[in-house]
DNA sequence: ACGAAAATGTTGCTTATCCGACGAGTACAC
DNA sequence: GTGTACTCGTCGGATAAGCAACATTTTCGT
């Protein structure tokens, strides 16, 4: 159906320009409106692109609000490369900090009933998918879970708090937890 | 030959979005590189764009730097609009300022003896076009190339001085000659 | 509750861009 | 001289993007 499925396609110079160009009208879109009243046809114009080619592309605006913040939290996360270290404490304590760094450069979009339950979900799967390389599927789904989960409370609850004390405790919890649960696979 | 000949074309969102990727990218690879060592292939690879295509849009490289300069000279030259001016005498102060501000926008591209004369070619011949809604051909030819040579002096004899004073010199001396002329003309 | 206006997906056809390849020209090393 | 490695223009065929139009659905004023 849409042209993403076939996959040289995906290198296709075309491909990657259009799909840019609507990550970012999106995300200029944003800094003004809410997502809930946001048109697949404002993204195209704003894109420059075709509305029929939006189509071609992603199936609805919750797709490319999905791609975008992915593409955009992935950059937030190999920050620091911190999966490289050995050590799982300071390896969380590098993740989590990456975590709040990207929901703290959000902070400025709408707050947005539509928004925020799509960020979440977004930013925890690529969350998990980067830490499938260091962690097991079932791990690398509760710490996702967790730190994204104390993120978006701390974005909206108590977003002058410093997010360093909260991903400490965090990752203190995580740790015992995921130590227990390694004990327990055994 | 090229796609640029037709007349609708001009309209198509791939023309223009192309076009401008390629002006932003020699503009781009102006700041670190001078302009002879650039090639076709690096501003079709920095623009993301084939290197074909770019020849379905410009015979070579001076030709696309005819067109980036020219479309930047362009904004610089409306700002203010200059133009509305019913006084000859304040609209050419307000014409030169703009002109001295888009040659001191350009400073600090790599000086390059195939950049300069391409420059103030592009330069010349918009100013010259853009001036044309006030004064006739003639006039407007004159007017364009002094105040552009005068900048372009000013540029790599002087840069430290201020253009102010220079810009009304070269009025004082182009509004009488222009009245002179006007009176010849009747 | 109703009609107008706007947004949504989708389609067939056209057109610009991509790609790989080609021969020709240029520079430089050996 | 010869080979290597560039860049340059240009070409034909494949494909993504543009466009206009369409029937639905949603939104919204009154």
């Amino acid at each position: 159906m849409t042209i993403a499925t076939l996959d040289p396609v995906r290198t296709d110079p075309r491909v990657i320009r259009t799909r840019k160009l609507l990550r970012e009208a999106l995300a200029s879109l944003l800094a003004d409106k809410n997502f809930e009243s946001i048109s697949v046809q404002d993204i195209a114009a704003e894109a420059t692109v075709n509305r029929a080619t939006f189509y071609a592309h992603f199936t609805d605006k919750f797709d490319l609000l999905d791609s975008m913040i992915r593409d955009d939290v992935a950059k937030h996360l190999a920050q620091g490369n911190p999966l490289s270290d050995p050590d799982a404490r300071t390896l969380l304590l590098g993740v989590g900090k990456n975590v709040f760094a990207f929901v703290g450069t959000h902070r400025r979009c709408k707050i947005d009933r539509e928004f925020e339950p799509q960020m979440q979900r977004s930013l925890e799967a690529e969350l998990k998918d980067f830490l499938l390389v260091r962690f097991p599927h079932c791990t690398s789904m509760v710490i996702a879970s967790a730190l994204v989960g104390a993120a978006m409370d701390w974005r909206y609850q108590s977003p002058n708090e410093a997010p360093a004390p909260i991903v400490s405790n965090m990752v203190d919890i995580l740790v015992d937890g995921v130590a227990q649960r390694m004990l327990a696979d055994r």
